[in-house]
RNA sequence: GGGGUGGUAGUUCAGUUUGGUUAGAACGCUUGCCUGUCACGUAAGAGGUCGCGGGUUCAAGUCCCGUCCACCCCGCCA
């Protein structure tokens, strides 16, 4: 680090040692701590690189003692070293001390609305109102440096594989897809509006037809949707690259080197190695019940549909006459859990999916259990041997339509994974997410849809929208998905408006509205398109990753509160009757009571 | 849009189940004492519309109804 001497600072407060014993010096920085001992004065200085320990004595001693903490001083002194049993070896400054000679008060505090060297657990609204506080608080400070270093990684990374960093618009136009737009009202053009990009995938799609091989771009993405603990309100950031003249196993290529360069840098924890494991999204849902599994809880779904075929059991009966299909999660225990267990398995089952769950207790060969004597012989044989039971084991059996038991028995397996101590610690464990499906049969029409990103090109091309049925086209399209956490998700896109025109007219939309909706995009892929790929991963979510914290908003500087508002800056605000003349914007808003309702 | 949990001092919480004297504790704050602490110690003090509104009752922080706010989840969101 350039060392930056200032009529403020010779040096920071992580930098002195023994070896400075002697030299005057002055430093910068927050009140940390106070220990008033009468005669002398101990003061705990702060900034961004460190702790020093200040000494004051006789009038100075007295001056600042009515400083408050988290006021911001300056003072000069004499370094000396403490005597060997007062060296504090917590502080790597603990060594010595600075006998202040004098100094000067450059900011004053008030009385703090929550305590910053103490860790008060002061609720999140006032934390976010007082950001600038809780942002000099060690550990979050350290989360917001974590997270500049890892992106320099990143950026590193792609530099050295040949990516181009670019800038695109923020000011753009609305998407067809996805989700809802933030608008920009447009001055000069009174009744039209900007929208925030929700992404630059159609300005990266368009960097790759301009002929610039290898895009990238961290970019911020915006989109007006609720939050969740794993999802920002409004804005967030993404790793945005793209690629031309690939396909899938190229992109995977780059993640995976991206991810297996960076990851190691910032922690010890166990990697998955290159390549990472690939799942078809059928079989993660048949197998985790997710399309975004943890793969550090090695137990997994088993599809024991066919077992039951002839069933006399009512309730699987009913389900598989239905289509349904009976899902299994075996686990082996060491010890038989309590009859509570199981009722509060099954009742957390119930409240949390809707559906019912039945359960099975495999002991010496005998098995007993919610629906024992529901089964017959054969059943029982069966399960035990396609779910390789030989000791002590629990079999919990959930049956419906997949689309709906599956994520619940996937809920129940992460549920029980926890619960038994079955998750592997200390362990980033990434997979590919593959194959999903082109189109999906909406439920309740019939009718034939786009299951994800209608931009992405079918596997198989042309040919297999023309000779295969809709619903057993794939797309190549692609989720990262490290602990259970989607990571990113990107796709081969689809750069021939033939093919485009086709998928649309499989899914019922006339030319017209491809034209309409994609239209600048099609017409740029009939000057000479190429093949092109990309994906896209969260910044955000890797670093809390990296972090190891539970919440966004513990690896951003700014956050919003859940409720999408920027507490600190007041944001959304009204504005002045002279700014919506401007915009030709006349508000109508909804009365307190309807607000309410 | 729906569900869950919570709201008592600046902050964290106890008290609410079973209504009953002046609503407590810790940290912080103010004023002292203390020359070796590093979460210093110590004495005294200030600080409360118990989220807000209504109701039941002789009496409400406590019971009932409504409402607001926050966080978490579902819907939504690649």
């Amino acid at each position: 680090m350039v060392t930056l001497k200032s009529k403020y600072r010779t040096q920071t407060c992580a930098e002195l040692r023994k070896e400075q014993a002697g030299q005057t010096v002055n430093l910068a920085g927050w009140i940390h701590r106070k220990r008033d001992h009468g005669g002398v004065l101990f003061i705990d200085l702060r900034d961004n690189y460190g702790i020093t320990q200040v000494v004051a004595s006789g009038n100075i001693s007295d001056e600042l003692q009515k400083v408050r903490v988290e006021s911001v001083i300056q003072i000069t002194g004499e370094v000396r070293w403490r005597a060997p049993e007062a060296i504090n070896t917590k502080l790597p400054t603990g060594e010595i001390e600075v006998h202040t000679t004098s100094w000067e008060l450059l900011s004053s505090a008030d009385v703090l609305p929550f305590q910053v060297a103490d860790d008060d657990n002061a609720p999140e609204p006032i934390r976010l109102k007082y950001r600038f506080l809780d942002l000099r608080k060690e550990r979050l400070h350290e989360t917001i440096l974590l997270r500049s270093r890892i992106i320099r990684s990143i950026r590193e990374s792609m530099y050295n594989m040949g990516f181009t960093e670019f800038q695109t618009p923020i000011l753009t136009s609305s998407s067809p897809e996805g989700a809802r737009d933030f608008l920009v009202p447009s001055r000069m053009h009174p009744g039209k509006f900007y929208a925030l990009p929700q992404a630059p995938q159609q300005f990266k799609q368009l960097l790759m037809v301009s002929g610039f091989d290898r895009y990238f771009q961290i970019a911020a993405c915006f989109r007006d949707e609720d939050s969740r603990a794993d999802r920002s309100p409004g804005e967030f950031y993404q790793l945005d690259l793209e690629m031309s003249f690939v396909e899938q196993d190229q992109v995977f290529e780059v993640c995976e080197q991206l991810f297996t360069e960076v990851f190691p840098k910032y922690s010890d924890w166990k990697l998955s190695s290159a390549p990472f494991e690939r799942i078809a999204f059928n079989d993660a849902m048949m197998f985790y019940g997710s399309d975004k599994p943890d793969l550090r809880i090695k137990q997994k779904l088993a599809n024991i549909t066919e077992i039951f075929s002839n069933t006399g059991f009512e309730v699987f009966k009913r389900e598989i006459e239905k289509k349904g299909i009976i899902s299994a999660l075996k686990w082996d225990i060491e010890s038989l859990p309590s009859r509570k267990f199981f009722d509060d398995t099954i009742e957390w089952f119930k409240t949390t999916s809707g559906q019912g769950l039945a359960y099975l207790i495999f002991e010496n060969g005998e098995a007993r259990g919610s629906i024992a004597k529901f089964m017959n012989e054969g059943e029982i044989d069966a399960i035990k041997s396609q779910l390789n039971i030989t000791g002590l084991s629990v079999v919990f059996m959930g049956a419906g339509a997949k689309k709906t038991i599956l994520p619940a028995m996937g809920q129940l397996r992460v549920k029980l994974g926890e619960q038994f101590n079955a998750v592997e610690p200390n362990t980033y464990h990434f997979c590919w997410i593959v194959d999903f499906p082109m189109f999906e049969e909406d439920p309740e029409t019939q009718q034939i849809c786009f299951s994800h990103n209608p931009f992405s090109m079918p596997q198989g091309g042309m040919e297999a929208l023309e000779t295969k049925h809709p619903l057993e086209i794939f797309a190549y399209q692609y989720d990262l998905v490290c602990n259970g956490v989607e990571l990113s998700s990107g796709a081969v896109r689809n750069h021939r408006p033939d093919i485009m025109y086709k998928a649309f007219s499989i899914a019922g939309y006339p030319p017209e509205v491809v034209d309409e909706k994609f239209g600048g995009m099609n017409r740029a892929f009939r000057y000479g398109a190429p093949p092109h790929a990309g994906i896209a991963p969260g910044i955000d979510r890797i670093v809390r990753m990296l972090a190891q914290e539970d919440n966004l908003r513990k690896v951003i500087a700014f956050p919003m509160a859940q409720s999408a508002e920027d507490l600190l800056m007041g944001a959304p605000s009204t504005v002045a009757e002279k700014q919506l003349r401007e915009l030709h914007i006349a508000l109508k808003l909804p009365k307190e009571k309807e607000k309410q309702a």
